[in-house]
DNA sequence: CCAATCACGA
């Protein structure tokens, strides 16, 4: 008997070794399996079979079936399996659910979903740890959903995850990424250690999203003071921070600075530097480091960043031969690249070409327009004079037109005279959107053209009741000693009398050369006898007096203007590129100026 | 299964 009862358990402990062993080689022959997965059939084919075997409920193959099928792009196909009615909770783990949150984190649109399963995870029972709150506040951050990110981040102190750098980093991140939340970001951050780059990387970007580039400069100075090396994250956020601005010395600086410290050329950081060099008015020195990158560095946001620069610059043509050439070097062109190229057209009236990459954008690419494509499109045939057809185009658009279409037809219709139809649709816009300055500016500017000053006067009237805000016009200029801004009317500058007094001198020698002041453009709210003073004190005219004074004769003067170049500023900016024999290349908020000799590269036409 | 980058748009 007794030998009998041993040999029992022998042969129980070896059949179950013998099962053990084979679910366990079934399991690994599996997750091999599905490090295979290149497609989405191909997981579905897998998908079934574990079904088969019955390792469908196997958490470890369920966590990589997740994983695999997030980097196939269908992240649902996998959640409609973990989370089917039929799916029993009793495999669910940690695990599992970070990896549901990875997937959806990192997806577009999808955030909401991360924050879904999360209180679905939560609901279950099933415990957080620290790796779930950096992909629970990414998604918090994505959303920019302040109040929110508050809760969780209340979550993380309580369940003492607020100890873990990543997780610190995180939320610093997602403060930075709501609105009005930068501030709670700043607190954070000061109480934080901060002897690793990633924490000075998140709070510099933070400051560079909400155009506080300054800001961000002197954060990355006092990093350097604190002794702590920045890295390639660093570097791009602190080049995006010198593009915003236009700082072109301060660019090439950080340039120099990446190349003594040996920070490492990333395909990102050498994108910045291109998009910096193209927006800082040197697209020939983004072209040069464009051809120096190696192939296998070029990617789609390194070619859009060349299309995008050239398009700025008024070159449609060598835009349109970069993006051949992507083509033929096998890299797929994205909707962004497209908008970049629709943009190049637009901005040379590039007409035919503009309407032929559109089509071919549909029916060669498969890329679904956006609101964004339709823009460049009916900016593209209203400037062309084809006010007809842009209208066509709005009624056929699948998708239901924003404000930024309605103001592009309003301003053609300005334009070509056709002034009622302008008239009504400015109406119907305003009604939709009250608050929006310059949708009272065109209606005003309608009545202007009707020579309907009662209507004139009465709109800037109800403006000023409604008390609608406006968007300061500023410039940035970058002299030897630093980056200096203007606002309109500016006086708080400690050389403004100097300046202004330029200003008037400008003036006198414009007019003994033959400008006239157009008055059409002038801000609503001031009064009729200012209206001349006013336009003579638009920012980017300080800042040109100010480089006057300040720079040696014959230099090219840059400025960055955070708006587009009103009609009177631009003619008045050709006198002065005659008068003072000075090249001025003005960036606004869509394109490049060159001034040169009386005239701008633009050809009028922006 | 843990952190922060680049191209558009506003």
């Amino acid at each position: 008997m007794q030998h009998s009862a041993s040999s029992k358990i022998k042969l129980l402990r070896f059949l179950h070794s013998i099962f053990t062993t084979s679910e366990r080689a079934a399991e690994q022959n599996c997750l091999s399996l599905l490090q295979l997965c290149n497609s989405l059939p191909k997981l579905t084919q897998l998908h079934a079979r574990l079904v088969k075997v019955g390792l469908h409920a196997n958490p470890l193959v369920l966590t990589k079936f997740t994983s695999v099928s997030s980097d196939l792009n269908a992240i649902h196909y996998a959640s409609s399996v973990i989370f089917s009615p039929e799916a029993t909770p009793h495999y669910y783990d940690t695990f599992l659910f970070n990896t549901v949150f990875k997937a959806y984190a990192e997806t577009d649109n999808f955030k909401h979903s991360a924050i879904h399963y999360y209180s679905v995870m939560l609901s279950y029972g099933i415990r957080p740890n620290k790796y779930t709150y950096p992909f629970v506040l990414k998604a918090c951050a994505g959303i920019a959903d302040l109040r929110l990110g508050q809760t969780v981040h209340g979550l993380v102190v309580r369940l003492g995850f607020s100890y873990d750098t990543h997780v610190l980093n995180t939320t610093v991140h997602m403060y930075c990424s709501c609105k009005n939340g930068i501030v709670f970001g700043e607190k954070l951050f000061d109480e934080m250690p901060k002897c690793e780059p990633v924490c000075w990387s998140v709070m510099i970007g933070g400051y560079v999203r909400w155009g506080m580039s300054r800001e961000a400069v002197s954060l990355f100075r006092r990093m350097q003071i604190a002794g702590v090396k920045p890295d390639e994250f660093t570097m791009v956020m602190v080049l995006s921070a010198c593009t915003d601005m236009g700082a072109l010395e301060l660019g090439r600086w950080v340039e120099s600075y990446m190349e003594k410290e040996k920070i490492e050329k990333t395909s990102q950081l050498c994108n910045a530097l291109i998009d910096m060099y193209a927006k800082c008015a040197d697209i020939d020195k983004a072209l040069r480091l464009f051809r120096n990158m190696s192939e296998s560095k070029r990617t789609t946001v390194s070619w859009t960043s060349m299309i995008v620069g050239m398009a700025m610059h008024g070159r449609g043509l060598d835009a349109i031969s970069l993006f051949e050439e992507m083509r033929r070097a096998g890299v797929a062109p994205d909707d962004v690249a497209f908008i970049g190229l629709l943009n190049a057209c637009r901005h040379s009236a590039l007409v035919k070409e503009g309407k032929r990459y559109f089509d071919s954008m549909i029916n060669d690419f498969g890329i679904v327009p956006r609101i964004e494509h339709y823009g460049c499109m009916v900016d593209l045939l209203s400037r062309a004079g084809q006010v007809k057809e842009a209208m066509e185009f709005v009624h056929r658009m699948p998708i239901e037109p924003n404000p930024v279409i309605w103001r592009t037809l309003i301003t053609a219709c300005r334009v070509q005279g056709e002034l009622n139809l302008g008239e009504r649709m400015t109406k119907d816009l305003i009604a939709n959107e009250p608050m929006h300055e310059s949708n009272y500016v065109l209606l005003s500017n309608i009545y202007a053209k009707m020579l309907n000053w009662e209507m004139k006067t009465t709109v800037r009237e109800v403006m000023g009741k409604k008390g609608i805000s406006k968007v300061p016009g500023s410039t940035m200029i970058e002299l030897d000693d630093g980056i200096y801004e203007f606002v309109a009317g500016d006086k708080s500058h400690s050389q403004y009398k100097k300046t202004y007094d330029m200003v008037d001198e400008m003036e006198k020698e414009m007019k003994r050369a033959g400008y006239v002041t157009k008055t059409t453009e002038v801000l609503l709210d001031i009064d009729e006898e200012d209206k001349e003073g006013a336009l003579n004190r638009h920012s980017e005219k300080l800042a040109i007096a100010f480089a006057l004074l300040k720079t040696p004769r014959g230099t090219t003067i840059r400025i960055v203007k955070n708006l587009r170049v009103c009609a009177d500023c631009h003619s008045a900016t050709k006198f002065i590129s005659k008068i003072y024999n000075r090249e001025i290349v003005v960036r606004d908020r869509n394109r490049f100026h060159h001034f040169k000799d009386g005239l701008c590269s633009c050809k009028d036409f922006w």
